[in-house]
DNA sequence: ATCGCGGCGCACTTTACCTCA
DNA sequence: TCTGAGGTAAAGTGCGCCGCG
């Protein structure tokens, strides 16, 4: 998106246009340029801004954002913003089973080896949520099957120990071994226990190495195969919402860029009319801007009778908005900045003293 | 350097299950 | 209580990439 104003010499080309920038959108990171340019007598000016949205993600080097052409002013309209998933996301979505949990069954089955699991998690951080999982019980709930009811009766009854809850699992996992030769498949849906679990790995690594993984699988009492789609079903999820973040926050971008595309509008009409009223306004000696390294205040650097002023104006509710750091010269019409001479003067003076120190 | 193979991740889809009107 | 629509998670499928022999 680019967004170009032109006041004054109409035949000088455009600043922004006869460079050549390119703005790289993916679905990553997007661009957006805005310039103002007033004529060569009065004010040249541009300015662009680079949108760039920071992302947690490893591939962000694939972000492609233009390299400006040295601008006087360089503006950052997004603010670095890390992506932060809601709360309810965590619960909500991989811990919705928790309504099935009374439709389920427990067949509480413990790992086979706990040291085996602790060693090959033991690549996570000690102090690491998931270490206090180690010795959690996990459960596997299925809602349908005859099978499934008769275990949630022998559980309820308290009439099996868990050896028998384990013998009775692992005859339900070889049914569902069965099931995926044959022609239909049954859902095991995890425990809330288990994708509490499985989150908190996420958390830590997005992907598992195949030790991580079978450690995982035998800590939760699962096949390797569905930790691994577990965590492919959670990336996907994942840059589901990111993709969600980044649309939103486009969205956004285009509102706020629109307004102030429509205020400079506003303002160009108000300085056409202005140069229409008064017909020397535009043939008075060349005013050049200069801005304070030191502060980066803007102000004219001729003797001349001041008829435009700029400063820096920082406090735009316009260039707030979003936590956007705008930071562009206004420019205001001849009303205005009659009121505004003395303060241009004094910066002036105030730019030629930073010079010349 | 090339080829075949296996493992892995990802995108897309299907399917089973759940909720709610 | 039944039912169908819609949502969601688990799982299937196909493809591309990469490392290895």
């Amino acid at each position: 998106m680019e967004l170009g104003l032109s006041l004054g010499d109409a035949s000088k080309p455009f600043g922004i246009m006869d460079k050549s920038r390119e703005v790289v959108t993916t679905t990553k990171g997007v661009g957006f340029c805005m310039a103002l340019s007033i004529g060569s007598n009065l004010i040249d000016h541009q300015q662009t801004t680079e949108v760039k949205k920071t992302k947690p993600s490893s591939d962000e080097d694939r972000h492609q954002i233009s390299a400006l052409n040295d601008p006087p002013i360089q503006l950052n309209l997004l603010p670095n913003t890390p992506v932060l998933w809601p709360s309810s996301d965590n619960g909500s979505s991989e811990g919705g089973s928790s309504g099935q949990m009374g439709r389920g069954f427990d067949v509480n089955r413990f790992p086979n080896s706990v040291e085996d699991t602790q060693e090959a998690v033991s690549s996570s951080p000690p102090n690491s949520a998931a270490s206090s999982f180690h010795q959690m019980d996990f459960c596997m709930y299925t809602s349908t099957g005859s099978l499934g009811r008769h275990m949630r009766d022998l559980v309820a009854d308290g009439g099996v120990g868990n050896n028998e809850v384990v013998d009775a699992e692992r005859t339900s996992s070889r049914a569902s071994d069965d099931d995926e030769n044959g022609s239909s498949r049954k859902k095991l849906r995890l425990s809330k226990e288990q994708s509490a679990f499985l989150e908190e790995s996420f958390k830590e690594h997005s992907t598992l190495n195949p030790k991580q993984k079978l450690a995982l699988a035998k800590q939760l009492n699962l096949r390797p195969r569905q930790v691994e789609v577990w965590f492919q079903n959670r990336r996907a999820r994942t840059k589901l919402k990111q993709t969600e973040v980044d649309c939103d926050h486009l969205k956004r971008c285009c509102e706020t860029l629109t307004e102030e595309n429509r205020r400079l509008h506003k303002e160009l009409q108000e300085l056409r009319a202005l140069k229409a009223s008064n017909p020397f306004y535009m043939q008075l000696p060349a005013t050049t801007l200069t801005m304070c390294p030191s502060c980066e205040r803007v102000a004219t650097t001729t003797t001349t009778t001041t008829t435009t002023i700029s400063n820096t104006d920082s406090t735009d509710p316009t260039s707030k908005a979003n936590g956007f750091s705008l930071t562009r010269p206004r420019f205001y019409p001849f009303s205005q900045a009659q009121n505004h001479t003395q303060a241009s003067t004094t910066s002036r003076d105030h730019v030629v003293k930073h010079v010349e120190k």
